[in-house]
DNA sequence: TCTGGGGTCCTAGGACCC
DNA sequence: TCTGGGGTCCTAGGACCC
């Protein structure tokens, strides 16, 4: 382990300027947003899932009843929660039904898209403003890359980083003045590393690491904390006495690529050391598109076909809507089913030409049906589009 | 009373072609 | 009767992420 040295101000900059990538990551974003909607629930438990039944009722004195978790009924899901109801212990991801045991007096409200991807737009037009280079990483994450903006590179005082901090502390202003929203923003030589610092410090943060932290700050965290590390990975490297990045640090490169492959073991290797080179993505072509839902109950494919067949009409109008929207036809056509065991099976098929006609995506979709073995209940179906062609809008 | 909906990327086998 | 080595496309499944 070599010591770090600071850089006295008067040193001239290297010819390699610094690379500073930051991941800004908005606060408990959907219930936030919601927050500015019913500013009187600031401080409570609530959480967002589900759909539109447990609307908020307007009383005949004309204050608002919000629906509480502990009446809900049905299949969904937490998206977000707030962080007076994670103290209860739920969290994305989980059951309604599930949440309810265990936070029954938490607000419940219904999901609200629209509303959200308003607030996404507002965020990152505000975000775009001053740092151009912008990888979109969802409705509530963004990449930016930092190196080349002003005053990125230089030292503040006795602080070697000052100048970047300065930009990170500004984008924080910014986005707080313009959407009223906070954000965790985490700072350091690149995607993966800003990614595990956003986290360091939520909600409304800011961290900066840099690979002089690594053994203290990164190594100690559970190997599960990095991007691209999920519960079947982490698992498997439990099981093989690895718990932490700095365990995974430790083992050679080989025994890793020997448990996992070249490809991921190689990357676990390096995403150990801090070490990523991805770029800031600032444009990209979407790869598929699709649409499913999930019943109120399970569908058995001969009893309820008619049923079926509703949905699946419903879902190819969607998905054949979704493509004319945004300018595309699909060559490749395709279906996913879930069963009542949570098993998967999907079908595809890829025609001779692309299409967005309604017609022929249905066509194709019924054939993938035909072929897909449909004796356990259905509880999703989903349609996908992917081989995508950019396509006039009105074409 | 478990487990949404929208994505990306990777792997692996078989078809098919040169 | 025995049997190569690529390369690309298609399909199914799975891990992972927001």
């Amino acid at each position: 382990m070599t010591a770090q040295r600071t850089q006295p101000r008067t040193q001239p900059q290297p010819a390699t300027a610094r690379r500073w990538v930051a991941h800004l990551d908005m606060d408990a974003f959907y219930a936030s947003v919601e927050l500015l909607r019913y500013p009187q629930l600031k401080g409570q438990a609530v959480v967002i899932g589900g759909g539109a039944r447990h609307q908020p009722q307007t009383l005949d004195d004309g204050t608002l009843a919000f629906a509480r978790l502990k009446h809900y009924a049905g299949r969904g899901v937490i998206t977000t929660a707030t962080y007076a109801a994670r103290e209860h212990g739920v969290n994305s991801g989980m059951g309604l039904m599930k949440a309810a045991r265990l936070a029954p007096e938490a607000v419940l409200l219904p999901v609200d898209f629209e509303a959200y991807r308003r607030a996404s737009k507002a965020f990152k037009a505000s975000v775009l403003s001053f740092a151009p280079d912008m990888e979109d990483r969802g409705i509530d994450e963004i990449y930016l890359e930092l190196t080349a903006l002003p005053g990125a590179q230089d030292p503040v005082g006795h602080d070697p980083f000052g100048g970047v901090r300065a930009i990170a502390q500004e984008l924080r202003n910014t986005v707080r003045r313009t959407t009223g929203l906070t954000c965790s923003v985490g700072l350091s030589p690149n995607k993966l590393l800003s990614k595990l610092a956003s986290e360091m410090d939520k909600p409304d943060g800011l961290t900066l690491i840099t690979h002089a932290d690594l053994p203290t700050r990164v190594w100690p965290l559970a190997v599960g904390k990095l991007n691209g590390v999920g519960p079947k990975a982490a698992s498997k490297l439990h099981a093989l006495g690895v718990r932490t990045i700095g365990d995974v640090a430790e083992k050679e490169r080989a025994w890793l690529v020997k448990h996992f492959g070249v490809s991921y073991g190689a990357w676990l290797a390096d995403a150990s050391q801090g070490i990523d080179d991805r770029p800031v993505a600032t444009r990209s072509e979407p790869v598929s598109m699709s649409r499913e839902t999930t019943f109120d109950r399970d569908l058995h494919a001969v009893t309820d076909k008619t049923r079926l067949t509703a949905e699946l009409d419903a879902l190819v109008h969607a998905l054949a809507n979704d493509l004319a929207r945004k300018g595309y036809a699909a060559r490749t056509v395709g279906i996913k089913l879930r069963f009542d065991d949570f098993s998967l099976q999907s079908r595809e098929i890829t025609l001779p030409q692309a299409t967005r006609d309604v017609l022929a995506l249905r066509r194709a979709a019924g054939q993938c049906l035909k072929r897909a073995d449909l004796h356990k209940r259905l509880r999703l179906l989903g349609v996908r589009a992917a081989n995508l062609e950019a396509r006039l809008h009105n074409g």
